[in-house]
DNA sequence: TCAAGATTGATGCAGGTGCATTTAGTGCTG
DNA sequence: CAGCACTAAATGCACCTGCATCAATCTTGA
């Protein structure tokens, strides 16, 4: 009950460790560079603006972007602070809230796609073909224990999960 | 030149975001658990343990874990106040030193590649086939454009760069 | 040889994150 | 309906990180 791990495997990880994290900081900094918010920003303007009603309750929006309450509720504070998303009271369970994206956040998340997907394009896109994308997402797939849907069609905007 | 990335590679995109993340907060975990300090630890601790005399320059270290400088300076604090290395100073070049590993520090990264490849063993190792997880570097690799040299041997032991 | 520029390492500050706890409200059970 | 366990969300604290900057030293080239 303490088998090592083959060679291969400890490669894998490595990789895994390190490509992750670049190709995670240079999306973001392109999308900085553009004078843009982080990434968590967008994930959760998205999951907002696909709501059917461009309201979610704290506690979904946890489920959806995979983080911790805390961080959840710190997030949509500077959502709110910068006018993207209102926070609404709701009416058949008084200890929560809605979280409502706005105008000004819909648009936010619109633009940022631009960004955010040519930098897609940039760092991983054009590296594989789309052959080896679909094979690269069967391997993680296997290590992550299926982890979602597909993306999305025309409108196409894809949300990580940090 | 604003090319759309395909749904294959925002899918691939996504999945290496999750996938990293989750096996990476498995390990942490994992060696959480077993009472030992975070990976970056462990991963200075080697790059050390590997220097010709158990010492690097702050300069060295930095470029083989790929973290920025003020990050370095600050791990070697913390890896100082807890004994496990001990800094020291260059005679050649006033402005530098050298960072040496103790006893203690080289007992630690022993005993912690025990948790460690124990964890990527269950995370990573188990999930795949050799084979597979030979594939997975293939592709991984492009996204990085070559991130260094395979692994150890016997010893093996194996240092992500986060 | 000396000033300009590069390099090494540390640090103040602002912000982000994890952990534990708090506050408030819900709902089940006796 | 009283009590108790549970869930939703916020928050105080410690620590970690990124950025910018600093001080000290080294290198260089006129």
């Amino acid at each position: 009950m303490k088998r090592k791990p083959s060679t291969e495997a400890t490669a894998a990880w490595i990789r895994l460790m390190r490509v992750q994290t670049r190709v995670l900081d240079a999306v973001e900094q392109d999308l900085k560079k553009a004078g843009f918010p982080p990434l968590a920003w967008y994930d959760a303007l998205l999951e907002l603006s696909r709501a059917p009603s461009g309201e979610l309750r704290p506690v979904e929006l946890e489920r959806q972007m995979l983080i911790p309450q805390y961080s959840t509720s710190r997030l949509i504070d500077r959502l709110v602070d910068e006018g993207l998303a209102v926070r609404r009271e709701c009416k058949v369970d008084k200890r929560g809230q809605f979280v409502e994206i706005t105008e000004s956040g819909r648009e936010l998340q619109k633009k940022m796609w631009g960004a955010y997907s040519a930098a897609i394009e940039k760092h991983v896109g054009c590296k594989l073909s789309e052959a080896d994308a679909t094979r690269l997402c069967g391997l993680l797939d296997r290590l992550g224990c299926s982890c979602g849907e597909m993306t999305s069609p025309a409108t196409g905007e894809g949300a990580p999960a940090r």
